[in-house]
DNA sequence: CCATGCAGTCAACAACTGTTCTCCGGGAGG
DNA sequence: CCTCCCGGAGAACAGTTGTTGACTGCATGG
């Protein structure tokens, strides 16, 4: 195995490294469609020609901070939705495991706020997909779980989405809460609207199979 | 009153309106903080000192498109929530109303949906207030309804502001379907995913008040 | 009917952009 | 040890950008 990087690799692997982070500073205060070239060079300190030697484009750069933003995300999703415990519980943790990603990568989550609608075809794709993905696991993992027994993969899919959006909205509150100013007590408000929301969300998946208008309606 | 507009004021309306429909057709394939003042005003044919008579910059053009895309929806969304009918029904309309809105006015949702978490403050915070005055309303409708009888305040607002949240992810999702492929079945898709979602909300809404844990938590 | 105001034009500016070609130095493989 | 490879630097290119000042024509109000 490329185990242990020669030094010829890892000088290579640091200029990359600076180029990533200077975009991303960088795009704390505009969207990637109007970050320049020379800008991230110029920020990362090397010449403008050495981009090229890591990235063909700004959007390449940008799919690249994408999978590094939400690549390493998976197992932490898996692991918190099939958590045990009780519901107020595993809400509660789930609440406060974004917003300590949201403290811990701040530039990552804006990035993915911002870019997830944003101008740049290939890096909103990448997003979508990456979206998709834990979509798809949060589906899955919620098949393990009593409380979703007996529902169609169709309804559990519809819950996971409904889970990953509101996943991103939570993480976006925090992340005003973070910058707008230094008040601790925005966090607190932010904490406990999501709090509420996942409780309102829970109860309606508790009572999904009740009623006669329930999910009756899956299979047409 | 200026009811009438001298045929001077008629032509600088005019050519402002152009400026307007040219940023916002430019902006279906980039982000506004991308956006060029001359890119605009040669799309729009006119002269580029022309712009200065009419925005200060092209985030002053942002916070004017923001206005007129989310300021006339106020009414709209008013008569919605407050609509009479079955619980089913009303979801059916709410969903058929976005789909619609999108159908008819694609770039201002996609403006909207872009720059809510765009690169560009000013624009963002227009956003952010707008969204906020919705919600206020939403959870204003909510308390004429027989459901929310009892609900606090603050928990009419939490629920507002969820509805709020899933109406743009729905609307962006009917924006998908619209460019991405002119297949009318991903339309029907997006149509069942929202309508079903909603359903789950208004089931944890209508048990809100019901279990011991439920919204008993509201006045610490 | 005349003078004022104002929307829009034109030319010019310094600064910046992405991209190409050429070159250099030093790690890596033989 | 020698050679090749390749990450990075430098210079130059044609375009584009935002902003300025001085201008023109015409609708408007007195």
């Amino acid at each position: 195995m490329s185990h242990t990087l020669g030094a010829r690799q890892a000088q290579k692997q640091k200029t990359r490294r600076a180029l990533l982070d200077a975009a991303l500073e960088l795009l704390e205060g505009q969207s990637l469609s109007s970050l320049g070239l020379r800008e991230v060079t110029r920020a990362a300190g090397v010449a403008p020609t050495a981009f090229y030697r890591h990235f063909r484009s700004t959007a390449d750069l940008g799919v690249a901070l994408v999978e590094e933003a939400l690549g390493s995300l998976h197992p932490m999703i898996r692991t918190t939705v099939s958590a045990a415990g009780d519901s107020e519980e595993r809400i509660a943790r789930a609440v406060g495991l974004i917003a300590g990603h949201v403290d811990a990568y701040p530039a990552h989550v804006r990035f993915i706020a911002r870019e997830r609608h944003g101008g740049v075809r290939p890096v909103r794709e990448a997003v979508r997909e990456q979206l998709a993905r834990f979509a798809g696991e949060v589906g899955e993992a919620l098949a393990g779980d009593p409380v979703s027994a007996g529902w169609s993969e169709d309804d559990r899919l519809m819950l996971a989405q409904l889970y990953v959006d509101q996943m991103l909205v939570t993480a976006s509150l925090f992340l005003e809460a973070l910058e707008a100013d230094a008040d601790p007590r925005e966090r607190e408000r932010v904490t406990r609207l999501a709090t509420r929301q996942l409780r309102l969300i829970g109860i309606g998946r508790r009572h999904w199979l009740d009623g006669p208008a329930g999910g009756g309606r899956s299979a047409p």
